[in-house]
DNA sequence: CTGAAAGCGCTTACAG
DNA sequence: CTGAAAGCGCTTACAG
């Protein structure tokens, strides 16, 4: 027979009579044929793979993520490659031109900057759907995922106020290059509007200074310590902490402890992000959780949608999130923080 | 000028001269060209691709060992696409399946059981090299990176029995079918390997019954709550647990806080990985630390030279583990254990 | 229902 | 140094 009518039995396309298919599929298993889903891919335009690219795939946020994308994705007969940008710009940059070539069908990407988009507008013209994800880029009219950061950190300062604290910090690990914090050039959207809330919060309640708190770069535990250490010397140090990631909240976790700190005696934190960790601390720690998977599966399903070309508005999609309360916040009584460390 | 000529100059094959190939240079950034991977990959061969099937990508060991293997591939001008099993063999194989469809140039498994591997031996039929990861099937005369678990739960095991506990818990997560437990019917060779040195050293104690206090199943909380319930309502409960990865490990640590135990005090723990929230509970645990990174890099490396034919014997690779003691582990004083617990 | 041809976008010899 | 042809393994119209 030919070997039309064999790959029409093996690819399931057009109409072959019940005999010979047997016998195809006979030879076929025979012979352990495997079709190659590359040569498919060239006739058919499709690849059958979303490409992902995420900051870090260690980091439990990434990975719970991708685990959603990735269901999604299955459900829909789709398979994932992922790659890792270190959330560096270069790295992303690779990736995503790297998955370009590689024809995938459609792109989730976790911008490191929301404010270098040349290499995302390729995988438009590149003919690609993509979407953000945890973070959004309006001026690149394309969907994003997002968790709602302005609220979560709105939701977490205020706990803290209202539980009588007038020092508030924030600390996350984003990079940044120069000493001059201005929070409308925060190049992470979701960090930048997390800050805004904690900013809003503070203001509202009429505390001073609300950005003196505020401190970027915790990316490891060394420069986690420097920065614990720096807010602390101050002459009215910060009662509160606010991590704005699970790996942040470690390192601030475990800064504290190396300094003898105790939670909440001492000094109260809130993470993001229901890590692990955070239940099992002495005292476990109160967190935003964030649910990720759904953020996850929201975003694989979102790009799916836009792969089958179901029309649909551009949107940015906000999963919310809410607050658990454990015990790493301490009330404070009548007359200023009571604290005795330095 | 002609195809050929551009695509030569593109694919960086063959030679152009040096101002024909400006132009092409020039024109194709106008265009926004990026070269179609996939029928590159028909035409050569290769795909440039390494597949990576893990249990569970989720839990810290994968992941890291995933970076581990990522950046040997992307050194080796690899890139990487992976799926989870979820420690199923029906996921992995279709798994396989499709990895050897995309063409991979190799592929990395943990295979979820050790004694079912038809669908492992397809790979090789299918020309592609394997290299098993954290188990190993000597049957299927492949590489196989693992880390030197018998040793790993000597060691561990050692530590508690000098420390003078004379009952002693080995908990697994492991999927079991039946209730009898057969050490050399254990799939899984890391676990299986862990719990003969676990048994040689109870053994060499002279401790009677030293399969007595080994379970399985301990898959989550519930289980887990269930197994470490039914280990304490012995007559004469263990009064040291080793817990056979991080993910058990946290199960048993919560199981425990949650029955109001203290650790070491009522009862000892050693957990398998290095994990993040090990060293910020109270107090912190001893563990085995894997080095998973290496783990993933060395089985990266190794199939990469797989992949380009360096003649290699096949080989069973071990990376060596250590413990890192920390206070979970309580020194049991003269005649027996001293517990208050029921 | 089945066969023969063209095409997907590259690379690889083979000529000129 | 450059061009024209064949081929990778599929799918997609188009005939029969």
């Amino acid at each position: 027979m030919s070997k039309a009518t064999a790959a029409r039995v093996l690819g399931g396309y057009g109409v072959v009579s019940g005999k010979i298919k047997d016998q195809v599929m006979a030879a076929a298993a025979a012979l352990e044929y495997r079709p190659n889903e590359l040569a498919r891919s060239m006739s058919t335009g499709r690849s059958g793979i979303i490409g992902i690219v995420v900051g870090d795939i260690e980091n439990a946020f990434f990975s719970l993520a991708v685990r959603g994308i990735s269901d999604a994705a299955r459900l829909a007969g789709f398979n994932v490659i992922i790659s890792n940008s270190g959330e560096k710009l270069d790295a992303e940059k690779s990736a995503v031109d790297l998955l370009i070539g590689k024809r995938v069908d459609g792109l989730i990407v976790t911008p490191a900057r929301c404010d270098s988009i040349d290499h995302l507008r390729h995988v438009g013209r590149a003919g690609m759907p993509l979407v953000l994800f945890d973070r959004s880029i309006p001026e690149l009219g394309v969907d994003a995922v997002t968790g709602d950061d302005r609220e979560a950190a709105i939701a977490a300062a205020r706990f803290m106020v209202e539980a009588g604290h007038r020092h508030l910090a924030y600390v996350s690990a984003m990079d940044v290059e120069d000493g001059g914090l201005d929070i409308a050039r925060i190049s992470n959207s979701a960090v930048r509007e997390r800050v805004e809330g904690f900013v809003s919060v503070l203001t509202e309640a009429g505390l001073p200074n609300p950005l003196h708190y505020v401190r970027l770069g915790a990316t490891n535990q060394p420069q986690t310590d420097a920065v614990i250490k720096r807010l602390l010397s101050n002459s009215s140090p910060p009662t509160a902490i606010l991590a704005s990631d699970s790996l942040v909240g470690l390192r601030v976790f475990k800064s504290l402890q190396s300094l003898g700190l105790s939670i909440p005696d001492d000094i109260s934190m809130i993470s993001f992000l229901d890590a692990d960790w955070t239940s099992v601390t002495v005292p476990p720690i109160t967190v935003v959780d964030q649910r990720v998977y759904e953020m996850g599966k929201l975003a694989g399903e979102r790009l799916v949608a836009r792969i089958e070309q179901i029309p649909l508005a551009v949107e940015r999609l906000r999963v919310s999130t809410s607050l658990v309360i454990r015990s790493s916040v301490a009330r404070i009584g009548g007359l200023g923080p009571k604290r005795d460390v330095n």
